[in-house]
DNA sequence: CGAGCCGTTGAGGGGATTCAAGCTCAGTGG
DNA sequence: CCACTGAGCTTGAATCCCCTCAACGGCTCG
């Protein structure tokens, strides 16, 4: 893990600088902040950054800041009673995590980066004292609860309903959603698929391998691809028709 | 549906008198209000009751109150994009269901009775003026946010993972979190366990029967069961064992 | 009483798992 | 340089679990 202060990001300017400027900022926790705002919180924020593999967040751990994912893609882990690892959730770009902090709650689920990731660390008393004064910093946070409800319940019924290869179907599509530059997609490794979607990692295999013949999908190894976007779609509406 | 104005209740006693005698009120949102606070939110919440499988929310609209649950059990459920019908969890007394109304969000779900239900229906505005006055309840608020995001992925790594009898004695288990009185439960129509485990309702059926012959279930028609906590136990742990 | 809903149970087939073998590829050390 | 190793991926064959299709009984209700 490595440890950036923002404001140092960038020594030619004024240290709000990094804040204003950050590319997600518009859809992060402090978007709803104007410039003054940002003038009073960015000393406190630091940038960090995890290599792929790597656990963020411990399932059972207090902590005591939230973090804002600025790249990359993380997963939440747990373990069934039967001890199986089941993933039950992904988030990626300005998403926020950690938020249970705020309650003094335990993490839930191991979090753990599954690209290399960089995050903003923002320190729990910071967001409680600007939850005092900014009304909208408080509405921003329960719309990231709320939005973090909706995505579990989704992923329920889209990644653990139906048969293998719709539920296969659904993955790539989510995955799409947190694709980088050009169409490539990060593609998980498939022990981590069968986690994901609740089937062993040999039958995640055989469907990549069904998506690669059917051209849905081009394997762009180490662990990345690229997607048709217009055969997924059919392949997932065949499913919806009959 | 049926409007009782709370403070009706009881018309012996002043108006305040049925909020702060309410049996959940110490697990409700308005649990962390002291005396003073009852008393001035009282006159704006009314009781209402819902039969067995009538609509208490609608997925896509867009509500002006929150419920709290007083008695009763309600299943949020939703549509696969191929159209079946997904239960993704459960709610029951003390819990708060339709918050998302507080950030004027659609619901997600259609919420449905699934006995007869008891709820205390709140104002958006109310619970909007309270936050601003009582930081307490904001803070209550963004518990019930985590927690119902916990039961969402709990129901994900419980009913929704492993072989179908696994998951059927996670249901069980369940619901006898819900259980009323004296360890009766309240039992779903087969094709109900079948929109929340994720099979048919045949093999919901015939795994209710096999609970029933290994003396874990004992039916009480309609719709009840009561449940051998002890053999319950010891089944889950079967599985965890091999 | 017949209609309809709900629940149960059987028989057969299909899809996913299990068990197993072989492959590629990166890293290691001789 | 290359054999060696281990992790990850793929594919095959056999098995089993669950779904599909089907028939039947109990119950409520018009």
């Amino acid at each position: 893990m490595n440890v950036v202060p923002l404001y140092k990001l960038d020594e030619r300017h004024p240290q709000a600088l990094a804040c204003a400027k950050c590319a997600v900022r518009e859809h992060a926790l402090f978007g709803a902040l104007d410039h003054d705002g940002l003038d009073r919180i960015h000393t406190h924020i630091a940038s960090h950054e995890y290599a792929a593999d790597t656990v963020i967040l411990r399932a059972g751990d207090v902590g005591d800041s939230l973090f804002t994912i600025r790249s990359g893609i993380v997963r939440f882990e747990r373990s069934t009673e039967a001890g199986e690892r089941r993933i039950v959730r992904l988030a990626g770009r300005s998403d926020l995590i950690g938020q249970e902090s705020l309650l003094r709650l335990a993490h839930q689920d191991d979090v753990i980066a599954c690209t290399e990731v960089h995050v903003c660390r923002i320190p729990r008393s910071l967001v409680q004292e600007l939850g005092h004064a900014e009304e909208a910093i408080t509405q921003e946070l329960m719309r990231r609860w709320q939005t973090a409800l909706g995505e579990a319940q989704a992923w329920m019924t889209n990644l653990s309903t139906g048969p293998a290869a719709r539920r296969m179907l659904h993955l790539v599509e989510k995955l799409q959603a947190h694709a980088d530059g050009r169409g490539l997609i990060w593609l998980p490794r498939r022990e981590d698929m069968g986690a994901m979607l609740d089937m062993t990692f040999e039958t995640a295999s055989r469907l990549v391998s069904q998506l690669k013949r059917e051209g849905i999908l081009t394997l762009e190894p180490p662990r990345h691809a690229r997607v048709n976007a217009e055969r997924l779609r059919h392949a997932i509406a065949a499913f919806a028709a009959g």
